[in-house]
RNA sequence: GGGCUCAUAGCUCAGUUGGUUAGAGCACGCGCUUGAUAAGCGCGGGGUCGAUGGUUCAAGUCCAUCUGGGCCCA
């Protein structure tokens, strides 16, 4: 009887499945899209439209997609799906970053680890494989995110035609005259006769001789400082490393540490006040020495002690690095063998002087003394097992003691770099470089000016890179690496390099047809074949090609001339927008700019936003937020929960700031996820019998409560529209979450339920729910179809198509619209009064059925009192005839009384008398027979009309 | 150490030019329903707005300092 009753009833149907199951089913969808050519479908439909292009930042070749690129590629994908239904052609192009150390390392370990030696050329071929792996690898892995892409038009800084394009933006350089060759230290392999890179190098405990070194000052010099003369002067500077004494230019002391002369008896000493006493220790000297001055670093400028074995004064600086730890206050400064010696040497305009070979041998070049000419700094490891000083070492400890200039000498064991294969003691050593100067003819000016012609989301992107570029210093961009895109210099037999911008252009047409291999492969001659050479070069034979390569931010930061500028897949220069981690103002953000300004005299965006960093649950980065079982790659956390909750998870966070991730969080999201799925599902489960065409009510002629809910998603529209419009994905998961779990859920769906179900099939009322549920439904799914891209597209299908797999995409529909009819302020200000009231209620039915009286809301009748002269009584008497749907009770009475307030009395319906429709469950005061047995009247109509 | 930046309920977010007892969704607890059912509904508990000091009649909101994160430098 009962199921017989159910079985009138217009039930909600459907295939849409409530459980998701996506990472089983994601991938069937992702094919489909394949094989429907979506992205290409897309492109045609908007084959005339104004273009929004979205540069991509190439990320690097050299391992899986981790969850923090999986990030960022989503926020593009995002991005781009909303504005392709804005009505704009999106191509989107994918790039992959490919030289670089990274991979070098990891071959050249491989390769170690076989005990094989290649070739450069072999070994670039290795890293090319290399990199060709992984990009398939993470092709794969963005797929599985749902990224759409044209990943038939991507492009690769290893392409040969990419490569000589970044050559063709170093020729602008070059043109522009901004390229210069200077020294610069960088971490030096003696046995290899090569630099290294940091990620070479190792720390290990090393035994060095410690000197402290006095530097006499000379008479005339301590009395324009106002010091005493009666008695020989010395600044003392204490070191580690004696082999870069011949090297020392300058003595840096803090501009704030007070210094005092000390006199020792015999002669003085000037060192940092707080140092002294651990100088007389090292020196042995016990008594007391008397102060005769102190005085702040700052006043020691320019006060030029002489070299203790080398004709030429060592001027004192000043550097804020000094530190009183360790030493004597006063840093011996050697600009070719040090970073922070380098920078000062740079700001004191030093000679970046080196007089150490690439053998790691003192140069004879005429100031080094003849005696240490030949020796090595550093030890072998012959030298370091018997715990032999270097001979380099030795040598200038017996130079000093002739010199009367070593004040005291002692050893030390602390950690120092070490070449990773050869385990032996690195060098700082300065060699030549290939810089670019960013002051001249105006580039630094032009890049700030164009900076603040670009728009920068979030605003304080601006004054990040804005800082960024004006503290940079001139840009080194040679690399002492095999993978990546050779400088196009020659050499002649005295390491004199020639640069010209034609030569370098002639040359990269040459590599666009045969690749950068052929630098390595073929002579200079051969290929300066066919070349103009500038006057006053040599002849080709009398050449021999660079082997330093660019810095590969040139590679990735070439990238808008060789994509854009060449309108690969449909894109256009500048782009409209670039879209990376905020690490890169300093980065890629920076280095395209520069390459614009130099190459095209403009920047390559017009809006630049930024994400943070994923951290861990504890706001720590990942990577130190303690133990993971497994890798924090995308394909892990898409095996656990599927793409669209990764998406949704990803809409969900403020991404200009950190972005969170932990289990919590994205069950969190999964939670959310499963709260639009079952909305969705319910408006597709009751639009089974609707045909918009056959059915759709005018909106006149529509419900109040329908026109409410289309009011309400009019709203919705415009406020997720404003947000997709500022970047602010997480407002749009904010409002969809809750119109759908407020919204529609706990109000316009519950009220609804009991006209669809048991109205009769044409009843007006019916058909108007189902008119705005459809109307709703596709406002709704289209403004999650960007963040849920996958899931959206098979509501859609289930939607429209009542099928899994529909030739229509919903990626193909255009951004909704809401009629401007649907808006009616009026309207909706009265059902917002009467959902407080009903909040009441729910308020005063809670007590009766926690005391068992009352079940569900149906079986409860309700009585409201209220002045009549007040605002809602006229409210509630205007929509009495729609109270117990709103409230969902069966019974609502409406009384005038004195009170001033509105006051609520709940009874149950049975109590009152009245009979339960077995049917719609409403309580009534009579039931009638019918075929299906006893019922209310309104379910006895319906009966008739739809058997 | 420097530049930029963040800190509101367990989680994710709102909090307009400083102005009533700081809001929402989710999660949680207790009920209801069994005609959205590995669903749905109702009610409820939960925050000294990172800390301290200051400006003000009034501060989550302005200022200073500190603590703890993040990115980039050194």
């Amino acid at each position: 009887m009962a199921q017989d009753l159910k079985d009138t009833l217009q039930l909600p149907k459907t295939d849409f499945p409530m459980r998701a199951n996506l990472v089983g089913r994601e991938p069937a969808r992702l094919a489909h899209w394949e094989k429907l050519g979506l992205y290409g479908a897309i492109q045609k439909k908007h084959a005339a439209a104004p273009v929004f292009v979205l540069h991509d930042g190439p990320p690097f070749t050299n391992g899986d997609v981790h969850i923090g690129t999986a990030l960022n590629k989503t926020l593009k994908d995002i991005t781009l799906r909303y504005k392709t239904m804005r009505g704009f052609r999106t191509p989107y192009v994918p790039g992959w970053d490919c030289h670089g150390l990274p991979i070098e390392q990891k071959v050249m370990r491989q390769l170690q680890s076989e005990n094989k030696q290649v070739s450069t050329a072999e070994m670039r071929s290795l890293c090319d494989q290399f990199s060709e792996t992984w990009i398939k690898t993470q092709t794969k892995q963005f797929k599985r995110l749902g990224v759409l892409a044209d990943w038939n038009s991507e492009y690769k800084t290893k392409n040969p035609a990419y490569e000589a394009d970044i050559i063709r933006t170093f020729a602008k350089f070059v043109e522009k005259d901004l390229v210069y060759r200077s020294k610069k230290p960088v971490y030096w392999s003696i046995p290899f006769e090569t630099a290294l890179a940091e990620a070479e190098i190792e720390y290990k405990d090393h035994v060095s001789i410690s000197i402290w070194v006095k530097f006499a000052v000379p008479q005339s010099e301590a009395e324009k400082f106002g010091l005493p003369t009666d008695k020989p002067l010395f600044v003392v500077i204490w070191t580690t490393t004696p082999w870069t004494i011949p090297a020392n230019l300058a003595i840096a002391l803090h501009p704030e540490i007070d210094y005092v002369v000390a006199d020792l008896g015999a002669e003085r000493i000037i060192v940092a006040q707080p140092l002294l006493s651990s100088v007389l220790t090292a020196a042995k000297i016990e008594v007391q020495p008397a102060i005769l001055a102190t005085l702040a670093g700052a006043k020691l400028e320019g006060l030029a002690p002489r070299h203790p074995f080398i004709d030429r004064a060592s001027p004192v600086v000043l550097a804020d690095y000094v530190t009183t730890d360790s030493g004597t206050g006063c840093v011996h400064t050697a600009p070719g063998h040090g970073s922070e010696d380098y920078l000062t040497g740079l700001k004191y305009k030093l000679e970046i002087y080196c007089p150490v070979g690439d053998d790691g041998k003192y140069l004879d070049d005429g100031k080094v003394p003849a005696d240490l000419v030949g020796l090595t700094c550093l030890e072998t490891v012959e030298e370091l097992a018997a715990k032999k000083p270097s001979p380099a070492n030795l040598a200038v400890l017996k130079k000093l003691a002739g010199a009367n200039a070593l004040l005291a000498k002692g050893k030390i064991t602390h950690s120092y770099p070490h070449c990773w294969r050869s385990k032996t003691p690195i060098i700082f050593r300065a060699v030549d470089q290939w810089f670019v100067s960013l002051d001249k003819n105006g580039v630094r000016t032009a890049a700030l000016d164009a900076i603040g012609k670009v728009q920068w989301v979030p605003t304080w992107g601006e004054s990040r890179i804005r800082g960024a570029v004006e503290s940079r210093p001139d840009w080194c961009i040679s690399r002492q690496r095999s993978w990546g895109v050779p400088i196009i210099a020659f050499y002649d037999e005295n390491k004199k390099g020639y640069l010209d911008a034609d030569v370098v252009r002639a040359v990269a047409a040459k590599i666009e047809q045969q690749g950068t291999n052929l630098w390595y492969n073929a002579t200079a001659a051969q290929i300066l074949e066919g070349v103009t050479l500038p006057a006053g070069w040599p002849a080709p034979s009398a050449l021999v090609c660079g082997r330093d390569t660019l810095d590969v931010w040139i590679d990735s930061g070439s990238s808008h001339m060789a994509v854009l500028n060449r309108q690969q897949g449909g894109t256009q220069r500048p782009a409209d927008l670039y879209l990376e981690g905020s690490d890169q103002h300093r980065g890629w953000f920076q280095s395209s700019l520069w390459t614009g300004i130099i190459a095209a005299d403009s920047a390559p965006y017009k809006c630049v936003l930024t994400h943070g960093f994923i951290v861990g649950e504890d706001g720590k980065k990942i990577s130190k937020s303690g133990q993971y079982e497994k890798p924090p790659t995308s394909d892990n956390y898409i095996a656990q929960y599927g793409a669209d909750v990764i998406r949704l998870w990803i809409a969900s966070q403020d991404f200009t700031q950190d972005i969170t991730i932990s289990d919590k969080i994205l069950n969190n999201a999964s939670e959310a996820y499963r709260l639009l799925r079952n909305t969705l599902r319910f408006q597709i489960s009751n639009l089974f019998d609707f045909d918009p065409k056959r059915d759709a009510v005018d909106i006149e002629k529509m419900d109040t409560l329908d026109r409410w809910a289309l009011h309400q998603t009019a709203a919705l529209l415009r406020d997720c529209t404003a947000a997709y419009d500022a970047y602010e994905y997480h407002r749009v998961y904010q409002l969809c979450s809750h119109f759908c779990s407020v919204t529609l859920s706990a109000v316009y769906h519950d009220i609804l339920k009991d006209r669809l179900y048991t109205h009769g099939t044409h009843s007006a009322l019916r058909r108007s729910s189902q008119t705005a549920i459809h109307a709703i439904f596709e406002t709704l799914v289209k403004i999650l179809a960007p963040i849920l891209s996958l899931t959206s597209d098979e509501a859609w299908s289930f939607a429209t198509a009542k099928t899994e797999y529909a030739a229509d995409s919903i990626h193909l529909h255009d951004w909704p619209v809401a009629p401007a009819a649907w808006t009616n302020a009026e309207l909706d200000a009265d059902v917002t009064a009467l959902l407080k009231i009903r909040a009441q209620v729910n308020e005063t039915i809670e007590p009766q059925r926690a005391a068992g009286k009352l079940g569900k809301s149906l079986d409860a009748a309700i009585t409201l009192s209220a002045p009549a002269a007040d605002a809602t009584f006229k409210l509630l008497e205007k929509h009495r005839e729609f109270l117990p749907e709103l409230f969902i009770v069966s019974q609502v009475g409406l009384s005038a009384s004195e009170a001033t307030t509105l006051s609520i009395a709940v009874s149950n319906c049975q109590e009152l008398g009245l009979a339960r429709c077995p049917r719609c469950w409403r309580s009534v005061p009579t039931l009638a027979a019918t075929t299906h047995g006893e019922l209310c009247p309104r379910c006895a109509e319906a009966l008739i009309a739809s058997p």
